[in-house]
DNA sequence: CATACTTGCTCAATCGATGTAGCATAGATT
DNA sequence: AATCTATGCTACATCGATTGAGCAAGTATG
């Protein structure tokens, strides 16, 4: 419908748009920012503008109109990757809320490389968002320094920092309570109290050293030591998970933490060439629908995402220093012996 | 490092820049957007300038940079969910991708809705982004309309439409595909050549008629014919699929071809209630890590997102006209029976 | 009839960065 | 000595939208 009439190549501006209709840009303006009635502009010409805009195919141009009015509500989000559910709903729901504020997300993907982490805060600073959320970041008070040098505000999610409040789950009592189900469903299926494996992660990874305390935790409650060999932690992928696996010698019947969907993938791959699959319990800390419907898997420690942005747009309203850390409870999963 | 020495409540601007350095805000603009060589701007100052820009924390104001240059070099997407790993691929690459060419990618994530679609394309050409990829849109004309209008290029992707070149998976031959890997599969494992199930998808829906075309070329050409109760499409929801699963009847050995990995979802929590799930074999049009180590799936006809991709910059650069339409073949990831 | 108020607009400065045109000085060339 | 060239900058208009200040014409009030 709307049809740029003659000069097709560029986009109209409310310069064209006062030429057309006889008016002054600043009442074409007022008009189209909604302004015009504290303006006193006749509805009659509001109107008139306004068909017009329409027939243009008229757009502002936010780059002006942020330039002059100094506030761009624009609201950036850094994130590693979209490999998976967590941060894919990290993403979706961020979305979602920013817009119900009216802010406007921008989400960019860094894959984990910490240039390109600096390069898009940077970047974002430049497109002057007024906050930045910094999802699992590899190194968040790089960022942070960078932001407080520029003047925005920046808030750590899923990984803490010291120079920016953090939000992050609460991984030691997640993986403690998880820690229990995986041991009480081993003791219960096999007839056995033995201590678990600890299959993936960094060994000097925040959420890591975290989710290895409530393992650890779980079973010092029942007074259970877990050997050394049993925490392989070879990175998050699932090659490396797999691949660390196959070294590693099993009893007859064991129970696994799995330290992520990520690496559940490489545990399920090697699961899948054993001959009785059944010798096994896991449980998985974060979530993933498939992964959910292994018979082998007892539950999952489901990050609160919805919870955690909550706190992360309140924490950004409230301007909070950089040691406010707030950890958000992870949902437990227990999941039900199928058949 | 960076400190913003005095007045930190505002950003630095090259005037106040060219104050501290005792030089003009041209000098300084060109020193920092790299043209200072051929504005024969002497390095000593260059040094300077830069030094200070640095402890000042400065950042330029692309909003000023792209007013005056007329140029963006913004590209916007548009995807619909982040709750699977085919859009998922689809937005890291796009972004690695339009980084490699120097564009800023800018992703929004629609929820299925048409009115935020489009006021999403909206919000992107007022940012003055260059191009606009459509992914997976419920009413990809729509956009293209408002798109032709602001005279900004726009590309469908996943779903085509009518108005704006299209790049689509092959979707029927590898539907065709995979539904022969099916039928083949239950055969070989069931000692039985009968027609299969599809589930998932909507009637209407472009992609989904596209594979059923392929689901049932596959039974003509071993001259079978595919019973009406044995097409279910209730929408792509795995709710709805497990909803619509239950109702129906099954023989002792069946074959099913899975519409989507969402679809898969509801397919397997469907399964899982089953006394005996050796009793199905199914094949999934998509792809998901997980998915891919259920031991009753026999494969998976995995979009090729890359080639689609490259495709998408292409038509791009090509101004292509709006009759263009390429369909990507699909990579058909046939799975090894477990064990 | 003069003054005040209301209505419906227009003018012009401004946001920050860019780039063309041009100016001043130093050194080289005729 | 006069001209030319190179070097190293500065001045200013510009991109498009916004907004405080203000103007002109009409209506109401004293």
């Amino acid at each position: 419908m709307a049809e740029n009439s003659e000069n097709s190549s560029r986009r109209p501006t409310i310069y064209d748009l006062a030429q057309i209709a006889g008016t002054s840009p600043s009442a074409v303006s007022a008009i189209l920012n909604g302004t015009w009635k504290k303006r006193r502009i006749s509805a009659k010409t509001a109107k008139r503008v306004t068909q017009i805009a329409t027939e243009q195919g008229y757009a502002v141009n936010l780059q002006a109109s942020m330039l002059r009015r100094e506030r761009s509500h624009i609201i950036g989000m850094i994130v590693p990757k979209y490999d998976n559910r967590y941060f894919g709903a990290i993403a979706e729901q961020f979305e979602a809320m920013a817009r119900a504020r009216g802010l406007f997300p921008i989400i960019t993907c860094t894959q984990r490389d910490p240039d390109l982490e600096l390069e898009a805060a940077r970047e974002m600073i430049s497109y002057q968002a007024e906050a930045l959320v910094v999802t699992g970041a590899t190194d968040p008070d790089r960022i942070a320094d960078f932001c407080a040098a520029a003047g925005v505000n920046a808030v750590n999610l899923d990984l803490p920092g010291n120079k920016a409040p953090s939000i992050v789950s609460d991984n030691f009592s997640g993986a403690r309570d998880l820690t229990r189900l995986i041991l009480t469903r081993v003791a219960q299926d096999f007839g056995a109290t033995v201590p678990l494996w600890f299959i993936g992660g960094r060994p000097h990874d925040h959420n890591s050293m975290e989710r290895l305390r409530g393992f650890r935790a779980a079973h010092d409650e029942i007074d259970l030591s877990v050997p050394k060999d049993r925490i392989i932690m070879p990175g998050y992928s699932a090659d490396k998970a797999a691949a660390a696996l196959v070294g590693h010698e099993f009893p007859r019947q064991f129970g696994i933490f799995v330290n992520s969907t990520i690496t559940m993938e490489g545990v399920v791959r090697w699961l899948s060439n054993m001959i009785d699959m059944d010798r096994v319990r896991l449980g998985c800390f974060d979530w993933d629908p498939f992964a959910a419907l292994l018979p082998q898997n007892v539950g999952m420690a489901r990050q609160d995402v919805a919870t955690m942005l909550r706190r992360v747009f309140e924490t950004i309203d409230e301007k909070s220093g950089p040691s406010l850390r707030i950890e958000v409870p992870c949902i437990m999963q227990p999941l039900p012996q199928p058949g």
